[in-house]
DNA sequence: CTGAAAGCGCTTACAG
DNA sequence: CTGAAAGCGCTTACAG
């Protein structure tokens, strides 16, 4: 069996005696076209299979109805629920999706960019690498195309902005571990001051500040690579010193669950003597025992709003870059690692 | 500021007073054109930032070097680790990806083949919606481009499948429990007769008959959604009995997660009143405590495989059917909850 | 070594 | 109501 080619107007056009002007027009139901003609035309089509080569289409009219997606690592869950969202609501919209990954690697990233620049996609979503330092090959793909980032962003390329109220999420859940009565709230953070984390431990500083509660710089740790085992180790350290902290602030659910099983170990009592706060609700926050209280992230509706935006400009009658900055609403769900008791 | 349309051959032919034929070939290094013309005209593209439009280059050539890839549901770890190594392989090899999902719904799941046939992707690799009953559309779309199966799979389509040893790798699942010294083992499956249910089944079945165990229906619990909830209802239901099981197989981690959480529930002593083993290796296996005894499926691999199938077939000289069944070796990775005692 | 021309499958302004 | 023709950007067999 070998595969057949796919049909084309030509071949229809041929069967019909018509021309292939007149079944193209039947087919996109042209008001030129007389009801019978188009009757013919399309029971043929359904009867020999016709399915538009929408390549030859976008070809032509220079939309391939593509978006390029950047992403750094597909298999991390709120990465992949994003896709989700982007994916959905794409769809919704007669778009589809070529989805690619930097690695975290800025130079696979420029390459991506060109690629899917090559390839003719309408528009870009990325989520930039970590570390993304040269900006100006994003910019000079920014300048032919469409883009719009997400999550992992960058103020210094003007171009629509789709993220989370990290500094304020950040606030809500430290102004809840204080409610609780905590006052010695360590946190655990990036090195490298990524967008994200950057926003998070601003969010932090401001609610110690708005309370009153002295900044104690021991309390603030960093790490490269904000991982389980990072926090765990980092974990290590607060529970070395002569007066431990009271509860920890994690920029991340991972480096939260690693703070737990730091403090599992030690036989600390969670949240009595040390409360936990994590960041991003992923579905182990909910395994870890203590559950871990954390900031919800919608992924689908970054993901959504992402392409939403990007159409929008990509249909915009007028070129102009728009460079809005989205923030969604996150919400912090309360769980039994840092429960009033 | 407005996008800039992309540079063409024309342009840079009218700019060198060359024509289009010799433009693209000196670009392509083809050997009739002269090195010094290759060197103006390289030199040329890439002041004017020429960027071959490949759209226009697959739609020639009937090749878009574009693979469609349909999976139920992208935000499972598991399916987002195969998608990982899909796309890696493929950009390896020159091939773009378009992602879609099927949401496990067999509507869905025809209308994004379609779609993709449409769109003039070369080949489609998938995994099946739960449920899929109708395969003529499934054929349809295999006798007009090349079609891999991987992990949710039908024997009813002759194409090539890749799949893990699941019958194995139940089998020695359970070899490992009846090695500890359980024999009223449980096992916690699909109503639903899927592939995978099915084999996994099947290996628990050659393992007790093996060993000289005897079946126990009551020890045989079924459920149309495999989730953690239900893993932890079955579990209930397991330990309302007269004589409990001494061991549970659970064909999804999620499922044992459940049981776990039930079994802690009741104070029940994990391995030894009861073990658990459950099957994916999710990162949850890791945060649960007992850390969970489960089967490595590398998701990587599978990925890999598929598009290296794929492509086989695409590039074949001859369009004959390829009708292979691949089978991924797993690893049986023992934690705490089956640890010797 | 270089160029003119055809063709991939479609849409659409122009004619009739 | 229908058709002939141009064109999207590229490659390549054919000519010179």
């Amino acid at each position: 069996m070998s595969k057949k080619r796919n049909t084309t107007l030509k071949e229809l056009s041929k069967e019909l005696n018509l021309s292939i002007s007149t079944v193209s027009r039947a087919l996109n139901d042209h008001p030129d076209i007389s009801q019978d003609t188009k009757d013919r035309v399309k029971k043929l089509a359904k009867q020999m299979n016709y399915v538009p080569n929408l390549f030859a289409r976008g070809f032509r009219s220079r939309e391939t109805h593509i978006l390029g997606v950047i992403v750094p690592n597909i298999s991390h869950l709120f990465t992949s629920t994003i896709l989700k969202g982007v994916i959905e609501e794409a769809e919704l919209r007669g778009y589809r999706v070529i989805i690619s990954e930097s690695n975290n690697d800025e130079i696979k990233q420029v390459e991506m960019l060109n690629t899917m620049t090559q390839f003719g996609v309408d528009g870009i979503l990325m989520s930039l690498a970590r570390k993304t330092t040269k900006l100006e090959e994003v910019l000079k793909v920014f300048n032919r195309i469409p883009l719009v980032l997400f999550d992992k962003v960058s103020s210094k390329i003007p171009c629509t902005q789709i993220v989370i109220n990290e500094e304020e999420a950040a606030f809500n859940a430290v102004e809840h571990l204080i409610e609780l009565g905590k006052e010695r709230i360590a946190i655990i953070k990036e090195t490298e001051n990524s967008y994200n984390s950057e926003k998070r431990y601003a969010g932090y500083l401001r609610a110690l500040n708005q309370y009153n509660i002295p900044v104690r710089d021991k309390l603030i740790l960093s790490t490269e690579d904000i991982s389980l085992a990072n926090g765990r180790r980092l974990t290590n350290i607060l529970l070395s010193m002569k007066k431990r902290p009271d509860a920890i602030f994690a920029i991340t659910d991972n480096a939260a669950i690693g703070a737990i099983k730091a403090l599992h170990k030690f036989k600390v009592k969670i949240p009595e003597e040390i409360a936990v706060v994590g960041f991003s609700n992923s579905i182990n926050s909910t395994i870890i025992s203590p559950s871990l209280t954390t900031v919800d992230q919608p992924g689908d509706k970054i993901g959504r709003t992402a392409v939403r935006f990007l159409i929008e400009e990509i249909e915009a009658p007028s070129n102009d870059v728009m460079t809005k900055t989205v923030e969604i609403k996150t919400s912090l769900i309360v769980r039994d690692s840092s429960l009033r008791v």
